[in-house]
DNA sequence: TCAGAAAATGTTATCGCTAACATGAACATG
DNA sequence: CATGTTCATGTTAGCGATAACATTTTCTGA
């Protein structure tokens, strides 16, 4: 026999319904022991029938909390933010939170300082940026009284903590690896100019090679994409010196294989191939693309508790850096002997 | 000279400072012209002063209304929920409406009941979920009153609105695209049986050969996965009377063709091959591969629309399916003549 | 200059919920 | 049977913002 309504049912109505005082319903309503079974049925036949559900502003503006963590996301399509996301959401299930996400229009000027501003209007305990752009307003930022704040990037901020993969130890990991097998240099081909992740990877390549004294070749300007891949790798096929290629992504590592595979190079016998990303299901030449993984999920995740302190995370400021893995294929193998 | 200022600070510690009531400053914060200038920027430096922020849970208590949207995600990993997702948030973002996300942990039994009943106890307005998955209690759900939800899945529902991409139309257009070329027949490689979007790929597939008075030949299952692909594809080399085949998605398309290559069989000019999604950058024969692109981004546009009533959506239940596009590149060509 | 209109500002009540306290009922103890 | 103790329930107030109404101030025009 319930009763269709339209208008919002409160505590107030269910309490009418079951003639008790509000107050008793609120205690059924949050489980309190101290109510006794027969009202405690009364009051949850009144609700089913008038079909209440508790209210959200009333709850929490009282409570003064909100159990949920805002989330500003620069732009969502790419496998490495979806990741993240994720870790955020199931981290955020764990502990009976909810996510508001914001997305940062791409044609808007971009500003934490703004977005902070617009987040604060919404029902959140703190806020998670995650930043795969420059944006102009990085360092001057202040995140709000009251509202903890935590930039997934992989730049340090004076103030606020920070996560992300590391991309440093990436190319590190990645430049030892293919010295180990005996050649003598590493080329690199880069992501375009304003991705920071891109910006990193190249620099941890460059500190890789010095720490080592080696002279690094000229750097190939790529843009992520499969056809930027491709373009680089096919000239330097044209270069003998060139035995090993570090690609800065999968994608592109994808159109070097196929570059070289048009100038009738093959991979691993005559030049050795790196990735990053981890993110090709099938490889050209069977054996699989070796690259680099790397653990969004975790970063997700760290962000996440962070920004709530729950899992005993330290208090103050942080800097942190996931290392990622290596994840040994069948590109990479001795340079050919002269 | 502003204070640091832990607690939160109301419309009334403003209104306190700048010597005016609290409702002046509310006055002020939403921008009524009923406010002389000089008062206006007497209350402004006061919030400035002090950090005043509009607390969420007052105004949308007293408003009845949260201008946020809830959003359920089985999961989130997959370009396709991804490109939705953003379509919804940016919609969310012209509306001025905030998304409040909940992702049902894949370990969780999965019903819309019980993820409606969860959904309805945080600040949202209306519900999206997106299924890609069967969920047991699909039909029997029930929205809840007041809380318009629309249903992300290809399955009609009785009460609910439902979008999705047109997976019928699609094998549709790929069918017919191949006939047309003068192939006598279309082999096809299905996804895994619990995909909605799988089977709906197959039933369109089936119909379009049977509309077409074409016995179907024999089903190859597979699961998305490219290393799939190849199996289905090694076993279709073999055949000889296969000339065309529809691989239900791009991943599984590669896998064939890169199992065609092994077999010496060259696409176009030996076998067709077409895909689904649109999601491979560079494609090992370099003409590219010929396959289906939906536009999720317009799906999640129209269930945000839908749910908000924005857009002059009509009032009513509707089902709608958004067609995708027949990407044609180079990996369909006539059949080989005997 | 002053009534009357218009503009600016203040007061009250309320949205739904719950902490803190108050009350009343049931029960135990001497 | 009086008194204290526990348990169940009710009452009050207030979280922050704002619509509706009330009041004060300023402006207009004869």
């Amino acid at each position: 026999m319930a009763r269709s309504q339209s208008q919002t049912v409160s505590l107030a109505d269910v309490a009418d319904a079951a003639g008790v005082s509000a107050q008793t319903v609120s205690r059924v309503v949050r489980g309190s022991d101290s109510v006794r079974p027969e009202t405690r049925d009364k009051v949850r036949a009144a609700m089913d029938d008038l079909g209440y559900r508790p209210s959200f502003a009333g709850r929490s503006l009282k409570a003064g909390r909100y159990s949920s963590i805002g989330l500003v996301m620069l732009n969502i399509t790419d496998t490495g933010n979806m990741l993240r996301l994720e870790g955020i959401t199931s981290a955020a299930a764990a502990e009976d939170h909810a996510i508001t996400l914001m997305e940062m229009a791409p044609g808007e000027t971009l500003s934490l300082t703004e977005a902070s501003r617009r987040m604060s209007a919404l029902p959140v305990d703190g806020m998670i940026f995650n930043l795969n752009r420059m944006v102009p307003d990085f360092r001057e930022f202040k995140p709000l009284p009251g509202l903890d704040t935590v930039i997934i990037t992989m730049l340090e901020h004076p103030t606020c903590s920070t996560v992300d993969n590391d991309q440093m130890g990436c190319s590190e990991m990645i430049v030892s690896h293919l010295l180990e097998h005996g050649h003598a240099n590493v080329h690199f081909i880069s992501g375009p100019e304003l991705s920071i992740s891109g910006a990193q990877r190249e620099e941890g390549y460059y500190e890789a090679l010095a720490s080592r004294g080696i002279p690094a070749p000229e750097v190939l300007r790529g843009d992520w994409t499969a056809d930027s891949g491709y373009e680089a790798g096919a000239r330097l096929a044209a270069d003998p010196t060139c035995t090993a290629i570090y690609a800065s992504n999968d994608a592109m590592a994808y159109g070097v294989a196929v570059a070289m595979h048009d100038a009738g190079k093959r991979i691993p016998e005559d030049v050795s191939l790196v990735g990053v990303d981890d993110s090709l299901g099938l490889f050209v030449p069977h054996n699989g693309l070796t690259t680099v993984r790397f653990d969004n999920r975790q970063v997700g995740l760290w962000a996440f508790r962070k920004v709530t302190g729950t899992h005993d995370m330290p208090r103050g400021r942080q800097h942190v850096l996931i290392p990622g893995t290596l994840v040994k294929r069948g590109t990479v193998a001795a340079p050919p002997s002269r």
